[in-house]
DNA sequence: CGGAGCCCCTGTAAGC
DNA sequence: TGCTTACAGGGGCTCC
């Protein structure tokens, strides 16, 4: 499931490819990855000039000479500068020197033009990487379970369910803890947590859980270093005990009960 | 504000 | 073995 480091990934695996390169054509065949009219993105995609390509949160933004293409991933979206078209391909951009094809089996993923600043992503909270220490405890002064707050794309911009576990098993907090009862320091662990898990993600390539591949087809490396997402009923890499998995914000949590506490 | 529940979708895994 | 059902999840939505 593509989050920041992966969506980072795809990001830098595909900038230079992209980049400076003229829309020759397009074709969508999905009435959910590409809401509303198709036609009508076609004809406005045709003969645009790439600008650049970057990421904010888990959205990939691709800044044309005449409006902004967005691009969301979802669970299982993938962009492939090579390859064929088949049965999940639901977007061909034909380049003026390349190609570019989005795959996505179960079409969660969205490709959206907008003329302005993408809406979606208008609502983005602030960078993980970005944000200040001071800044990040503000912030949690909230009375949402911690857990639910770092899936908040309004809150942070970028974490989803690997990473927010993974964050916090590191900083010894426990999923379902009050965002503003977290004292300072617990706080600064958790911000460390966050962006040095991150950070490391990302110099991994991010998390191959089934299918994620960068846009040259590569695999990431960072499941290996995962200490509590699908590890269930494991034993903690720190005490032992077994990894508990809840429900939290109707997703699956994955937690040690013994290092991680309210 | 926050949380529960539902929806979109389909490959995979589990159950019978 | 082969079929059916449950589950996985990002994000948007409604309702309480």
């Amino acid at each position: 499931m593509p989050e920041l480091p992966e969506v980072e990934t795809v990001v830098r695996s595909v900038a230079a490819h992209l980049t400076g390169r003229r829309i020759v054509s397009t074709r969508f065949t999905s009435r959910f990855v590409t809401p509303g009219n198709r036609a009508k993105l076609t004809q406005r995609l045709a003969g645009r000039r790439i600008e650049s390509v970057k990421r904010r949160g888990k959205f990939i933004l691709i800044a044309l000479d005449q409006g902004t293409l967005t691009v969301h991933l979802g669970m299982t979206g993938k962009l492939l500068i090579s390859g064929e078209a088949g049965a999940h391909t639901h977007g061909v951009f034909h380049l003026d020197d390349g190609l570019l094809l989005y795959h996505d089996p179960r079409q969660f993923g969205r490709i959206e033009f907008s003329d302005g600043a993408p809406p979606r992503v208008a609502r983005l909270g602030p960078e993980p990487l970005e944000i200040s220490l001071e800044a990040f405890q503000a912030r949690l002064r909230r009375k949402a379970r911690i857990k639910a707050l770092l899936l908040n794309q309004a809150f942070l911009a970028g974490l989803g369910n690997i990473y927010a576990d993974e964050s916090l098993f590191a900083a010894g907090i426990h999923p379902l803890a009050i965002a503003a009862r977290l004292n300072k320091a617990r706080a600064t662990k958790l911000y460390h947590a966050i962006r040095g898990i991150l950070t490391h993600a990302i110099q991994l390539g991010g998390s191959s859980m089934s299918d994620y591949v960068n846009a040259q087809g590569e695999r990431g490396w960072f499941q290996m270093e995962h200490r509590v997402y699908g590890r269930e009923g494991e034993p903690c890499a720190n005490c032992g005990q077994r990894i508990r998995k809840i429900l939290v914000s109707q997703r699956g949590t994955h937690f040690c009960p013994h290092c991680q506490k309210k």
